[in-house]
DNA sequence: AACCAGGAGAGAG
DNA sequence: CTCTCTCATGGT
C-alpha cells in the first residue's frame, strides 16, 4: 500500500536531503562562470563543463569582456569537449555580449525577477532552463528549476498531482507553488538545494547505483527492482 | 556498441 | 500548441 502512494515535494525533498545531504550548487565561484557553465552544461554532463571552464582559464577568456570579443575560431576548440560547440560557441558569446549590453550581471539582477526572466528567454540559447538555472544560482532569486531528470521523477515516483511532461511551466509552478509560504530566501535555499538534489539522485540511480522505489522511500529494501526511479 | 548527458531552436502540421 | 529533427563530443 505505502509503495503505491504518490509523493509530496516536500517528502521528496525530505528524503533526498536526508539521503544525500546538502550539494553546495552550483559549482562554480562567480555568477559569471555560473552563466558559463549553464549554456555549456545543455544536454552535456558537468565533467565534460568543467574540461572546458578550465581551458577558458587557462586562456584567459573566462570574463565578460574577453568572452564578448573572443573569435569564433578561437572559442570553439576550448568547449568542443562539451558538445554542440558550434551553436554553444556562437551562443555563449551571444549571451555574454547581451548580458554586457544590459550592465553586466549586477545590473541586470537589480530588477525585478520576471523582468530579468523575460530577457534571459529573449536570448538565443537561453531556454527555460538555463533561465532558471541563472536566476536562481547566479541571481539567487526563488525560482526552481525543472529539467528532464524532475519530469522523469515526477512520472516514475510518481509525485502527487504533478503536471505532465513537456510542461515545463505547470511543473516549474507546482514545485514553487508547494513552498510558497516559506520566505524568499528559505525558499532560494530550498531550491537550490532540491534542484540539486534531483540531479545527484537521478545521476546515481539512473546510471550507476539503481535504487528501487523501496530503497528510495526507506532505504531498506533487500528486493531492489530493476525498475530504478 | 548502443545509449545517455543538469536543452534549445526551427520547422511542420 | 505539439511533435520531430538537428546539433556533437564523451563516458558507460
Amino acid at each position: 500500500m505505502a509503495k503505491t502512494m504518490a509523493l509530496a515535494p516536500r517528502q521528496l525533498f525530505k528524503l533526498l536531503f536526508r539521503h544525500y545531504g546538502p550539494r553546495r550548487w552550483w559549482p562554480a565561484k562567480t555568477r559569471f562562470e555560473v552563466v558559463v557553465g549553464a549554456v555549456l552544461t545543455q544536454q552535456t554532463s558537468w565533467t565534460s563543463v568543467e574540461k572546458a571552464i578550465k581551458q577558458l582559464k587557462k586562456r584567459k577568456l573566462l570574463s565578460p569582456k574577453k568572452l564578448a570579443s573572443v573569435r569564433l575560431p578561437s572559442l570553439k576548440p576550448l568547449i568542443r569537449c562539451t558538445g554542440y560547440y558550434n551553436q554553444k560557441a556562437e551562443r555563449l558569446r551571444e549571451v555574454v555580449r547581451e548580458l554586457e549590453k544590459r550592465g553586466g550581471l549586477e545590473k541586470f539582477f537589480n530588477q525585478p525577477l520576471e523582468e530579468a526572466r523575460k530577457e534571459l528567454l529573449s536570448i538565443r540559447g537561453i531556454g527555460p532552463e538555463t533561465a532558471d538555472s541563472i536566476l536562481l544560482y547566479a541571481g539567487n532569486n526563488p525560482v526552481f528549476v525543472v529539467d528532464a531528470y524532475t519530469f522523469r521523477l515526477a512520472e516514475r515516483l510518481p509525485l502527487e498531482n504533478a503536471p505532465k511532461k513537456t510542461k515545463y511551466e505547470e511543473m516549474r509552478a507546482y514545485f514553487e507553488q508547494t513552498f510558497e509560504k516559506l520566505p524568499p530566501k528559505r525558499r532560494t535555499k530550498m531550491f537550490n538545494e532540491l534542484h540539486a538534489l534531483i540531479v545527484e539522485h537521478c545521476k546515481q540511480v539512473c546510471r550507476k547505483k539503481p535504487l528501487c522505489r523501496e530503497c528510495f522511500l526507506k532505504r531498506k529494501c533487500k528486493t531492489c527492482r530493476p525498475q530504478s526511479i
